[in-house]
DNA sequence: TGTGGCATTGGAAGCGCTTCCAAGTAACGA
DNA sequence: TCGTTACTTGGAAGCGCTTCCAATGCCACA
């Protein structure tokens, strides 16, 4: 093995200077094609890989971007596992390393230094809360980033997430079509756009069917399971014969807590989430959701980020539709 | 946002030069306490950050680690989910960044590279395929590197793995006491270390037993929850009452299978699995199931690799011992 | 034949940091 | 008092690569 193959040793074996051989081997141009394509041949007979450190510090900026989660990272069955496997997917087809940061909310100085400092020249955000530090930070840093699922006007970042409002009515009014009289609903936390989105969705679909909302069926949670279960009891007490969870984990929360007290789904309750990560025919119960379309909105950030790093100034909001899945816990 | 604030200007606003602002900032020996006192807070002051691939170039190895992942990275709800969650946390709390290789089976040569040059100073592995390619490649470039769950003695690889004999023996064990007489198995691949073991645990808790294995109930699978789902058809041909499945995946998949034939889990049919993604309270089923202590692995595969990374010849294999999880697919 | 213009090329200057090495200084024992 | 040792420090040499800039060679054209 011994020493590492450097570009100079690729200039000096095919008779040309450092400088030809980074230009050949980076398809810049003003190089003869004769000279290039040696170049090249002698890289890969001898095995050269370019140091990737050196060239990010030549360069000025590397291929790597970061993914920012919040909470503990992928949570099994969860939104951010997929979106953890379709962002690194999407990377890859772009060439680009994925950097890693979980547990967001709490990062350790030394991986923040990572995402602020060299390794790193983009960064796609999927954090949980609004208006936090990351994002400040970031922008503060001067970094390219884009936003997945938090779409704030007032936030001067590109954004990629999912349409929240009409496929919340939508979803509601499929609960409300299918004969559901009292359809409560857990929130998210209304200070979060996408939540409060999903909550303007639910009351929506009773608009266009003149319908009142009875404000004692909604609670606002926080869209963690645990906490959706505990406000799933006095929802309960209610009687509502629908509920719609503003995540797929409060939908499960609301189901499970509904058949622990015996009630039967669909027929005595109907229970439909938003997100699509119970979409899967092997457990149960199957939610009836609003798949949302992680590759497209993966790759969509990862397009997204590329511009920004490539010097766009945009800093719309692109809103992908997701698709109604029919589970199996509404009529 | 201007200029980064680099070493320099640490330097300079300290009054010192720049190798020892370089010994203060990294807590080398050498320099007097409030020298180094007095630089750190200068560095504070002025907000400033290390450029990480100037670290990494000048002192030759980074401060991120790489995780690769076989198949197309973490499926929601699967043991890969996990991981990725678990060494994602015990790299952050050893200050490392964590580079995520997914869809290790087919990397593009640009994240190859990447691994393979600079940015990462050491790599976890938990690909799926025995003697792969990764494996190979990774020694043979003499990055250090760290297996999760492959213990193969024949490579010299230092290894973190769950114990798979004696708890496999256990689990199927509990089939066998619980009044199950024809239990069968889906296999993982039997070319894989990890696979064969849980098998030979299957065997013997048969012999410990004095029972016969009844071949015409063992079927190799390959870990994949839809390949089980095909195999679980003649399997449940053979009226077995009760099944093993090497992991999780492929027990769901024949509790699957199982239902929809009609059959009552657990009373007619005892399922149970391997690796506890499923011990989830929410969800059905429950699948019973050896239950790996993933944070316990992670931390002891990112520990072992900061030892290889710190020079450490030691090849030897971590085996974990998981605990019983009794879930609601068997009695 | 002379000259400007263009395409190629090599030299060299860094990118920001770590670390070897030699120089400077203070403290110690004889 | 002076030589020694033990610490601290700064100078300077890179790490491997990109890229600016000047130099070269070649062509067309007048």
């Amino acid at each position: 093995m011994g020493k590492h193959v450097t570009l100079d040793d690729v200039a000096r074996a095919a008779g040309v200077s450092r400088a030809t051989a980074s230009r050949s081997l980076n398809n810049r141009i003003g190089v003869r094609e004769d000279v290039r394509r040696n170049v090249q041949k002698v890289a890969k007979s001898l095995g050269y890989r370019p140091n990737q450190a050196a060239r990010t510090l030549a360069g000025g900026s590397s291929s790597v971007i970061g993914l920012v989660l919040g909470s503990a990272g992928p949570r099994s069955y969860s939104y951010e596992a997929v979106i953890v496997q379709e962002v690194a997917k999407a990377a890859s087809e772009s060439d680009l390393g994925l950097l890693l940061v979980a547990d967001a909310l709490a990062p350790s100085q030394g991986v923040r230094n990572l995402l602020s400092d060299g390794l790193v020249s983009g960064v796609v955000v999927s954090v949980v809360a609004t208006r936090n530090q990351w994002v400040n930070e970031l922008l503060a840093a001067d970094i390219p980033s884009v936003l997945i699922g938090q779409g704030e006007s007032e936030s001067p970042i590109r954004t990629v997430e999912v349409e929240n409002l009409e496929s919340s009515a939508e979803v509601v009014g499929h609960l409300l079509d299918t004969g559901c009289r009292r359809v409560g609903t857990i929130t998210g936390p209304l200070n979060r756009y996408d939540a409060a989105m999903r909550y303007r969705g639910y009351r929506l679909a009773h608009e266009r069917r003149s319908l009142e909302v009875d404000d004692s069926l909604v609670f606002e949670g926080d869209f963690d399971r645990d906490r959706a279960y505990e406000l799933a009891a006095p929802l309960l007490d209610q009687n509502p014969d629908g509920v719609f969870g503003a995540n797929d984990q409060s939908a499960l929360a609301v189901y499970r807590r509904a058949i622990e007290r015996g009630l039967v789904v669909p027929d005595q309750l109907s229970v439909a989430g938003f997100d699509g990560s119970f979409a899967d025919a092997y457990v149960s119960p199957r939610i009836t959701s609003m798949v949302q379309p992680f590759r497209e909105i993966a790759r969509g950030a990862v397009g997204a980020l590329i511009e920004v790093m490539g010097g766009s100034n945009d800093v719309s909001s692109q809103y992908i539709d997701p698709d109604i899945f029919f589970g199996d816990t509404t009529r």
